[in-house]
DNA sequence: GATACCGGTATCCTTTAGGATAGTAGTATC
DNA sequence: GATACTACTATCCTAAAGGATACCGGTATC
C-alpha cells in the first residue's frame, strides 16, 4: 500500500512557465544575503521600529552582542538599514530598516505564518504520540 | 542632511495586530527546520515532479554527493519529502515531495520573486558604477 | 567612590556546514 | 574483461557560524 503523493500543482505551473532552474537561481541569491540563524529575525524584530542596541539584543533574548554587532553590520552593507547616532550623552544609536528591506515583506510574511504552522503541527503531533 | 527612512507600514500594523514576539518566533521556528544553504532549492527544484539522486544532483549543479545525501535525509525527516525505491535492475531511487511540503509554495515563491529581484538590482547597481 | 547602563570590541572556543576526493556494491554494456 | 552508470558512503579537511566570557570608555546615578 503506497501513500499517493501529490505534486504542489501552483509551483509546477509556475516551474514550466518560467524555467525552473531560474527559479533556483532567484532562491538561492536570495539566501545568500538572507542566510544564516538571525538576519530574517532581526529585520522582522526591526520592522516595529527604529531601535538601539541594547533593545534589539533584548528583544531578541539569545543574541551575544558580538553576533548582533556583527550581523547589524551586514544587514548596513547590504542596505536593509541604516545606522543613526544621535549626540545626546551619552550617545544614542538607533538602527532603522530601510525603504529597500520593506520588498522582504511579503516573504517575511509567508515565513512567519508558515512558522507558526510548522510549530503547531510539531506540537499537535507530538501531543500524539504521547 | 538626513534621509528619512520610512518604516514597513504592513508588517508594523501587523506587528502590532498580532503581537511582534510572537512573530519572531515563527519566523525562527521556520528557519529551523529550513535552514542552511540547500533545503529551499531542494524543495523548489523537487517541486518540478519526483527526481532520481543524480538528477537532483545534476540539476542542483555544484552539490556533492555527501552534502545531497544529508540533506535528503532531513527533509525526510521533517516529512518535505519521500523516498520511493522502485525493485528494477538496477534499483531506481526517486525523491518525491510530500503533501506538507506544499504548505511552502507561497514562501517559496515570494523568495524566488524576492531573490530574482535582488540580483536584478545588484546587477544595475554594479553597471551605475561603472 | 561604587555601581550600573550604553554600545559595542577582543579573545577564545566549539560546532556545524559544506566541500574535495576517493571508493563501494551491484548491474549493464561493449 | 574493461568500462560505465547508479546511489550512495567514508574520510578528511577548511571555513564560517555562533556562543561564552571578559572587557572598554564614557556617562550617569546613588
Amino acid at each position: 500500500m503506497e501513500t499517493q503523493v501529490k505534486i504542489s500543482s501552483e509551483l509546477e505551473r509556475n516551474c514550466a512557465r518560467l524555467n525552473c532552474s531560474e527559479g533556483v537561481a532567484g532562491i538561492r541569491d536570495a539566501l545568500y544575503v538572507l542566510n544564516g540563524k538571525w538576519k530574517l529575525p532581526l529585520i522582522f524584530t526591526l520592522s516595529g521600529g527604529p531601535m538601539r542596541f541594547k533593545d534589539i539584543q533584548r528583544s531578541i533574548g539569545d543574541i551575544t552582542p558580538k553576533v548582533l554587532s556583527k550581523e547589524l553590520k551586514e544587514l548596513e552593507l547590504n542596505e536593509f538599514i541604516v545606522r543613526n547616532i544621535y549626540s545626546t550623552t551619552p550617545v544614542t544609536v538607533t538602527y532603522q530598516l530601510t525603504p529597500y528591506s520593506q520588498s522582504l515583506d511579503k516573504v517575511l510574511l509567508e515565513l512567519k505564518d508558515w512558522g507558526t504552522k510548522h510549530r503547531q503541527r510539531i506540537v499537535a503531533s507530538r501531543k500524539s504520540k504521547l
